[in-house]
DNA sequence: ATATCATGTCGTATGTTTGCGACATTAGTC
DNA sequence: GACTAATGTCGCAAACATACGACATGATAT
């Protein structure tokens, strides 16, 4: 049933990580590593309110879209912004939209 | 099971509008509509690889988001980019995005 | 009025996401 | 080695999304 695959590449990627930024959990994630530039570890579940477990699938998805990274600290992990994949999913982004902003719209 | 009502009103809108350009059948139909400026109807269903009934309900979704809107023309509904919503998901995603492109980033 | 065309809505099957408790793993501590 | 702490993974239930055939509606043409 799943007729993704019919459609372009780029559109399946864009559409790919929109989805990923489309649960508030990741997006609070998201905004509460930019505040806390120290990437604090996993205490996220203290801050996000939801259960540990969630949490860590929330950041697993954010990991593998590259949005976030997590490095290893002994028994902690520090989470972090990916610079390079934000920008990278910006760029798409921005791709996209620029495409619909150059549209003429006649109605 | 849906805690999302926990969150942040601006994060919940921004995951909303995410989520609707989260399908590439969706984003398929904003291309579309961006390239045949001339907004063609619902004959939108012959480009995109999917029944008519899976189309329209894209369709209403896009609409939903205020991403396009619809005009009534006869037998006829002309469909096209609505600008202003457009405009108005650009500026929330810019708005979180630039936060997240601010921050620092420690590892 | 009835036939036809362009659409939309309903019902339903199947697939995917979310949330969480319970268990597994791995690093340091005594 | 046994203990605890910080994480991660598994397995399930509930919710939600996707796709589509069948039926409903509404405009126009004859």
């Amino acid at each position: 049933m799943n007729k993704a695959e019919r459609f372009d590449d780029s559109l399946q990627e864009l559409a790919r990580l929109s989805k990923v930024i489309s649960h508030p959990a990741r997006l609070a994630i998201l905004e509460y590593l930019a505040k806390t530039r120290t990437c604090i570890s996993g205490d996220v579940s203290d801050f996000i309110p939801l259960s540990r477990t969630t949490v860590s699938q929330h950041l697993r998805e954010l990991r593998e879209a590259k949005l976030i990274k997590g490095e290893i600290d002994g028994l902690k992990i520090n989470y972090c912004l990916n610079s390079k994949g934000i920008k990278r999913f910006n760029k798409m982004y921005k791709n996209f939209f620029s495409m619909l902003n150059k549209a003429e719209v006649s109605c």
